[in-house]
DNA sequence: CTTGACTCTCCGATGGTCGGAGGGTTTATC
DNA sequence: GATAAACCCTCCGACCATCGGAGAGTCAAG
């Protein structure tokens, strides 16, 4: 039997931690003295203490730990996770270097905002978009950059399925009034030419046209539109308009694998990743007036 | 003026934050109703708060980006600031690779606990230590990885000058009876042939011997020791002992630049990574006899 | 004026870790 | 056996960035 100093110190764990670990019940000292509270640990704890610190190690929660302490994986399986782990970290490469695109547009917005590029100021037109018909899909979607993608290639599908593409770009309405991380509630809009089937998950109706659309093209996913939004910000505020309704994107290059079996148009296909082209329209009025319904 | 959703909606960043950096003073709002309190953002607010997305992305606090705004960094200087992050990326890879290697050492442990191997058991040995002379300097180091080592070349050095290297090796004790992460009170000891002058960071004494010191010998950084540590209070219950007093790691073969600069013994130089070679003592007594004094 | 959308503040929770206060217990030494 | 020092306990709060919700007040369209 060990004291806790005693344990801490040939386990590398400090004594806060073995505290924290008897509190929420992943290591109980092998004894407590019922008069002082005092801990004593046993040799035999070691291997479930260096399992503990193992999977923490490797990620886990300790409430993930919690349940695979309780597996009883052999030292084998536990070798078999460590490289599991070593891709984890290839991945979490990858993921940062996503990160770092990230800030890499927002250098561009920076660059912008403070020389404003008047090109892309004044790529930005005033169009009128007309009513079309649609099937549309209105989801929460949880993980923006992989959910848009899935939910625009259902979308197609069920389209293509009912052989009712139109020859027009894609669309999702955002529906969220404020911006929010990790999740987002947006309708996906694929144009047809007549009405088909709706479904529990698709609807068909009439996209509303809006008089007055600020729109701007733009290189990129809708991920990378950032520097679009703020530029669409100046753009708003120097022309003295206001923001009326939900925002648009409009997907005018997409890369899609089943473009052939679907028959989509080929301009509309990206096939190389800096081909994407996306367009954010957002509806406008005057600073003055009301709201016109459309 | 937008109102606070709509500046959300704009910036990609939540209603939450944009009320949390007004309240931290990162970004207040260009206007604040003093009747309603509502908050809201003038487009002129749009470079500020895309740098301080762009500063919390590359991975400082809140605390660092309010410094770094606060000096004015031009777009150029900030793209190069990115680059420098490309850098640090890499080097977290390191990092994560490093800990990699703690959970393989884990591992090891695992594996040694649950079927001890007796070759390594049987590896520790009771020596009775000598005392010897030594130059020392004991301080608490911040960063163990980085530190011992630092601490190691100084303490050489200090001895070198006065050029009274004995040929023993070198050893540090460890005072903290419970282990830290991130912070160690140590005192590291050079064995010296003779008595020199001390200073205000070096004394010169004599380290006692201790009667019955627990050894065991292991390849590999003192970090790397995890599973020496378990090993050894697997030795100390199996055999009867009690731990007494503090731990010892003598450094038996350590990488050194300027090994010959300072007349080392080649015997005691690592040049490759798997050539280190540690110690671990710890003193021992008999579970029920008093301490001894030496 | 009503209604519903929007906003405010305030409080708490998250997770893993640490620091400290205040008080009790063991242990070594005299 | 007394005393001092070392050790341990529990409980509470702080950290950091972010989110959720309650409860109340404000704005805008009809």
């Amino acid at each position: 039997m060990f004291k806790v100093s005693e344990f801490s110190q040939f386990t590398r764990v400090s004594v806060k931690m073995l505290h924290h670990y008897d509190q929420i019940g992943l290591l109980k000292p092998a004894h407590v003295d019922p008069f002082s509270g005092y801990r004593y640990y046993s040799v035999d704890q070691l291997p479930r203490l260096n399992r503990l610190i193992a999977f923490k190690d490797l990620g886990f929660s300790l409430e993930q730990v919690a349940k695979l302490l309780s597996e009883n994986l052999s030292a084998h399986e536990m070798r078999g996770m460590l490289r599991l782990r070593q891709g984890q970290i290839e991945n979490q490469l990858r993921q940062e270097s996503a990160q770092l695109a990230q800030v890499e547009a927002r250098l561009r917005v920076i660059e912008q905002c403070e020389q404003p590029d008047q090109q892309l100021i004044n790529a930005v037109v005033i169009k009128d978009v007309a009513p079309h018909l649609a099937a549309t899909c209105r989801q929460t979607i949880i993980h923006p950059q992989l959910g848009i993608g899935e939910l625009l290639g259902e979308s197609e599908a069920y389209v293509a399925r009912h052989r009712a593409r139109a020859a027009a770009p894609p669309m999702f309405l955002c529906y969220d009034d404020e911006y929010s991380a990790d999740s987002m509630d947006v309708e996906m809009t694929i144009p047809i030419t007549h009405l088909i089937p709706t479904s529990s998950r698709f609807s068909v109706r009439e996209i509303p046209g809006w008089a007055q659309t600020a729109c701007l093209v733009c290189q990129g996913s809708p991920d990378e539109l950032i520097d679009a939004y703020s530029v669409m910000l100046i753009w708003v505020a120097a022309h003295g308009y206001r923001i009326a309704g939900p925002v648009r994107v409009a997907l005018l290059r997409y890369p899609c694998d089943r473009a052939e079996e679907w028959g989509l148009p080929a301009a509309f296909i990206a096939t190389q990743p800096d081909e994407l082209v996306t367009e954010l329209q957002v509806s406008i009025q005057n600073a003055d007036s009301k709201m016109e319904p459309v």
